[in-house]
DNA sequence: AAGCTACCAATAACCGTTTACAGTTTTTGC
DNA sequence: GCAAAAACTGTAAACGGTTATTGGTAGCTT
């Protein structure tokens, strides 16, 4: 095995100073530090990680704890993160919650907690007390994407505003009777955009002194399945539908439209659906406001 | 902190004894062990990773490499390891290539060369020489998914079988007039998918001794929108178009249906549809093989 | 009661870096 | 040229665990 010894051998000075070489710390001779970049280029050194960390307590390396992966939402805003960070020299270690209660709570007790990262990036998830409890005491940073952490900087859309925004948009197509699918806060994880992105809708009804009816309200858990059967149920009866459907996530938006379609009606046409998020399919079906991506930016200190 | 010392204190036992307790060892009585376990509990201690690698050199951590996470197939089973993985006790630190070839370089350079990791896991990758040499200069085990490593455990579905199945089904429905959107690989970080799944298909034609024109043949880059594309081009031609087509990847059957309805056609009526990969959005449109999230089962001693 | 034999637990040596501190060389100012 | 200051470099002590080695202490045998 080769370490900082076989370097400093080689270059022909100690270790110490080839890791100030190395590290880019000053009271090093150029001439020491050239020798000493030499030698680790043609070792091909690298310093152990986990020796590095214990040294310095710094692990240059992120957790990214989200609900799911698999769906496109999250997988986007997770590839953004990534690329911003490894670009400022850090890995990711991720941590999924989607296999069940037990498998939650062991990332909070035990994996999040051994150390290993500098710090804790939460995607759309609400904390409990308790796991909120166990992360603060790691006094790391935390950062909230999509859903707020106390305490915690926080970042993500206006999901009130962007609901209100879709909604003026079918407004102003001309749309008077219009239905939303929202999210299902249970099935999600409990995060809370659901309850945001309704209420834009509401406001956005009430400001144009349109009606809102109960059966032109439909919840589902997301995804495109939900999206299907929810509009199925909103337009299946022929006397009392909506002219346009809000749905709070693109997916949902593709299962209305299809689900419209299997009613045998045409979209535009005879029934306007928007979505929200910004999902590259989005572009063949409905619209969409962009969701950034860009999420990863405004983080991290 | 708190530290192993903390808790050997509170039990009245060494260090050596608490390290031993926590690890199952045994030389450990079993009055000493229980004392132990409750301090550890009660201070709420987990052993520091980094401390931990240095002294034993394992991480419980394996690092994934994959070319793109925000879709659906690399998502899908990336979610699949991790869960396989977590629940046997191991981190799973990311590694995507999707940032650029500078990234990439990076990537095989740095990070993965920090022994931070016990494991590498590559999907659908075709490393280069120099890649690979590195990888395995870290004499960690390596295992490549949906695209075999030289030298390493590998682990993918048959392609070729795939592809001659998905063909053979259009034939079995009577079709005679088979188009196919294959793959294309130089856009896909090199794996090579695209020729197995291109020559299941071709002798699945030959088999059944139907006709293969070259102009029923497109390749795209694995999207929604490279099918789409590909498939207008394909059916824009009214006096030859074929009556079936098999897509490389169910996203590219997304593409295709939409481009079949935006030139008229009706789905399955006037020309089938058939993708590849299991995509949960398969239900709603064409048809699909499933391709196991299971993938990850099978790895790993 | 002394001598063995097990079995337990503590001491101390490592794992590979970083870094405070002390020691050495080079500059610089006269 | 010389002393003092500045710049560089090396030694050794952390960092927080694991584990080989060694030392005790009981419990049995005879």
């Amino acid at each position: 095995m080769i370490g900082i010894f076989e370097v400093a051998q080689r270059a022909g000075v100690s270790t110490a100073t080839v890791s100030r070489a190395l590290n880019g710390k000053s009271h090093v001779s150029a001439r020491a530090r050239e020798r000493v970049l030499k030698a680790a280029q043609e070792l091909g050194y690298v310093a152990s990680s986990s020796a590095y960390t214990l040294a310095t307590g710094k692990s240059r390396n992120i957790g990214v704890v989200l609900p799911f992966i698999d769906r496109w939402f999250f997988s986007a805003v997770l590839e953004g993160i990534i690329n911003a960070l490894v670009s400022r020299g850090y890995d990711v270690t991720l941590y999924s919650l989607s296999g069940g209660a037990s498998h939650r709570e062991r990332v909070f007790e035990d994996l999040v907690l051994r150390k290993r990262v500098d710090g804790v990036l939460t995607v759309a998830l609400k904390l409990s007390d308790r796991e909120l409890e166990k992360l603060t005491a790691l006094k790391k940073p935390i950062v909230g994407i999509g859903g707020p952490i106390p305490g915690a900087r926080s970042l993500s859309i206006d999901d009130e505003g962007a609901g209100r925004l879709a909604t003026q948009h079918l407004i102003s197509l001309g749309h008077t009777e219009i239905g939303m699918i929202a999210g299902n806060p249970a099935s999600e994880m409990d995060f809370h955009q659901p309850y945001l992105r309704k209420t834009g809708y509401h406001e956005a009804l009430l400001d144009a002194n349109l009606d809102f009816q109960e059966q032109w309200m439909a919840e589902a858990d997301f995804t495109v399945g939900g999206g299907y059967y929810a509009a199925k149920q909103m337009l299946g009866d022929p006397r009392n539908k909506p002219t346009a459907i809000f749905c709070a996530s693109d997916e949902m938006g593709f299962g209305a439209i299809q689900a419209a379609r299997d009613l045998g009606l045409r979209v535009p046409q005879d029934i306007s659906v928007i979505g929200l998020d910004g999902h590259p399919l989005g572009v063949f079906y409905g619209l969409s406001t962009i969701n950034q991506k860009t999420k990863e930016q405004g983080e991290h200190g």
